[in-house]
DNA sequence: GTCTATATAGGGATAGAC
DNA sequence: GTCTATCCCTATATAGAC
């Protein structure tokens, strides 16, 4: 593996691990045995490393919002559409611990956050407009615009949220985060489903936090 | 004023408008005219500073997040129950923006965060027991436990969301994103309450966004 | 209570040898 | 590509005079 990427990947463990400003270019260096001055002839900056990371993520979540079928997507869709976008986000969650901070440093990286913000936005709401015309679902236009958002905030800091709950005494593994919230974004949904497709989303979950 | 107030007040207005992380002992200490030392002879540390801005807040919010009267709250209840819960997040905003950097400097600042966490998890929870039993909502046990982590989530995070997607270009004013707070927590609330609720509370919703 | 001066430490980043 | 050595800068915090 060359050196390059292997700067990458223990920057992505680290940061994750221990925070983004926690971690600084020396601390990288030591874990991979290797000089400071080694890294920064692969990289610039810091931030460089940064923002390599980011276009990775950005590159797997604009996969993973992706509605690629003509269709209208069905409960089972949703599960897999959600659980693909909590998925990536845990990859690379030191991002969203410090959000504000990061975005702060860096205008590029800002500008492509906001539009992964909106997707998320924009493609919650394709969905639920899908399912409402086909009329699986029962909402009016505003009912949807504020679902979306709520959709987006939840799948924003579902984890952030949970990382502050989660007690040492009462532990849990990584994919039961996930699992939750997927539940929790889906619970959202499911009140403004009519009978039937309701409870198939109750079943879905049931059996996904098992 | 004593200088040990003017410096919490000056720290906060500092932290509020450019980030914990990026204001120094010093930068606050220029902002008053006083020297460093003189900061230092109030306070034992930037930490010092922090935790009694918390405990402002932790009192405010205690106070907040009381549901004082034994009757079944309705819906103009709830309506100033958030907004008093937002305004004060609004105060203290700095807070949010880097949580996870300050709650892992501090261990009692974090043990304490979490009790709020919770304290907004079971207060949502009891109001809409409270809903159901009156029979003015319509929800199951599970419903209600998703509901109110999704409630706590909102309330937490949503200036957060906001300050990402707000744009130069459309500036809205801050009583408008804390408005809008209140309408996205309101509208998690809405698609379980029964005919005439559900209709009052989008009455209200639309009077309050205007 | 307040100031000036300063110690200490750590992070970001570069120069130049190998 | 990689290392060693080092520089610069900034942040926290203290000592001691006034």
């Amino acid at each position: 593996m060359k050196t390059r990427d292997r700067i990458l990947q223990t920057s992505l463990q680290l940061f994750n691990e221990h925070g983004e400003p926690r971690i600084t270019t020396n601390h990288i260096a030591d874990e991979l045995d290797i000089s400071p001055g080694n890294l920064y002839y692969h990289f610039r900056n810091k931030d460089d490393i940064i923002w390599l990371l980011f276009q990775q993520f950005e590159r797997q979540m604009d996969a993973a919002l992706q509605v690629p079928e003509r269709r209208v997507p069905n409960m089972e869709d949703m599960w897999l559409y959600l659980h693909l976008a909590f998925e990536n986000i845990w990859e690379y969650r030191f991002f969203y611990r410090d959000l504000d901070n990061i975005l702060s440093r860096n205008k590029k990286l800002r500008t492509h956050f906001r539009r992964i913000i909106e997707r998320k936005v924009n493609t919650a709401t394709a969905i639920c407009t899908g399912l409402a015309e086909a009329g699986i679902m029962n909402a009016t236009h505003d009912d949807i615009a504020a679902l979306a958002r709520n959709i987006a905030v939840i799948a924003t800091y579902w984890l952030n949220f949970q990382s502050i709950r989660a007690s040492a005494a009462n532990p849990r593994n990584d994919s039961d985060h996930l699992a939750l919230g997927v539940y929790q974004v889906l619970s959202l949904v499911a009140p403004f489903l009519k009978g039937e497709a309701r409870e198939l989303l109750q079943q879905i979950s049931r059996e996904y936090l098992k």
